[in-house]
DNA sequence: ACCCAGGGTCATA
DNA sequence: TATGACCATGGG
């Protein structure tokens, strides 16, 4: 994971793309729903059920702590995983507000909020780092299973990592910019999306094979016809 | 009918 | 530490 080859994706991927101007939600509280319903789900089912939530007027941490379980279940219900992730919604939302809410998290240093994030039953590495990253502006590099298979597309990692090795790999090799991150790992969803459907790990995506090619041209051959 | 999606936890070895 | 089972819905 070399920084020159980081920032060279990054390139690719914006030339063509442009700016994602992510997270889809309208504040940090729906950032966070979001991040819990979107585990191992489609987004277009989280889009639902976290609309049932804003027609029942439920789209707040206290409404979230209040409704019983199986209630909140049923608004969830497109999201899939809707008894577990009832759960884990009420349990983020307890940790919010025994915390003091977004205020006084926003004061922590990144690393304190990020170990309290955790500590919450529900919330792993991905789902605290799309917290940190897209409701707290924290500059922490997300990494998802799109990034794994891109990576391994590019042959820039074996693909059984661990999260910490590569979170650490990029940003240790990029600079420390949320705004940065922010966009980088829009744009690697945003790709995925258009040319990883087929599930062969990105490796006949036809926007890799080319960017490989124009790659080995640029180092082999700089001033090629 | 099958595969999988912007994961995480828990039990077992 | 490292697998496996489990959670559940909707789209392709």
């Amino acid at each position: 994971m070399k920084s020159d080859d980081l920032r060279w994706i990054f390139e690719q991927l914006f030339n063509r793309y442009g700016p994602q101007h992510w997270w889809p939600a309208e504040t940090p509280f729906e950032v966070m729903v979001g991040a819990v319903l979107t585990q191992n789900t489609a987004w277009l089912n989280v889009e639902r059920a976290i609309n049932n939530l804003k027609q029942a007027d439920s789209l707040s941490c206290q409404q979230v702590v209040d409704l019983p379980p199986a209630e909140l279940a049923e608004l969830i219900r497109p999201a899939g995983y809707l008894n577990l992730k009832a759960k884990r919604l009420q349990n983020l939302c307890r940790f919010l507000l025994e915390s003091g809410g977004e205020s006084t998290l926003s004061s922590y240093k990144t690393d304190e909020l990020r170990q309290a994030l955790l500590s919450v039953n529900g919330v792993g590495p991905e789902t605290a780092d799309d917290i940190l990253l897209y409701a707290f502006q924290r500059p922490v590099f997300v990494i998802d299973a799109y990034t794994r298979r891109i990576l391994t597309a590019y042959g820039l990692i074996a693909g059984d990592e661990s999260y910490e090795v590569l979170r650490s790999g990029f940003e240790a090799g990029l600079p420390l910019d949320s705004a940065l991150f922010n966009e980088y790992h829009a744009l690697i969803v945003k790709h995925a999306k258009n040319h990883c459907r087929k599930k062969p790990q990105c490796a006949g995506c036809s926007l890799i094979e080319r960017c490989q090619q124009g790659r080995a041209n640029e180092a082999e051959e700089p001033t090629a016809t």
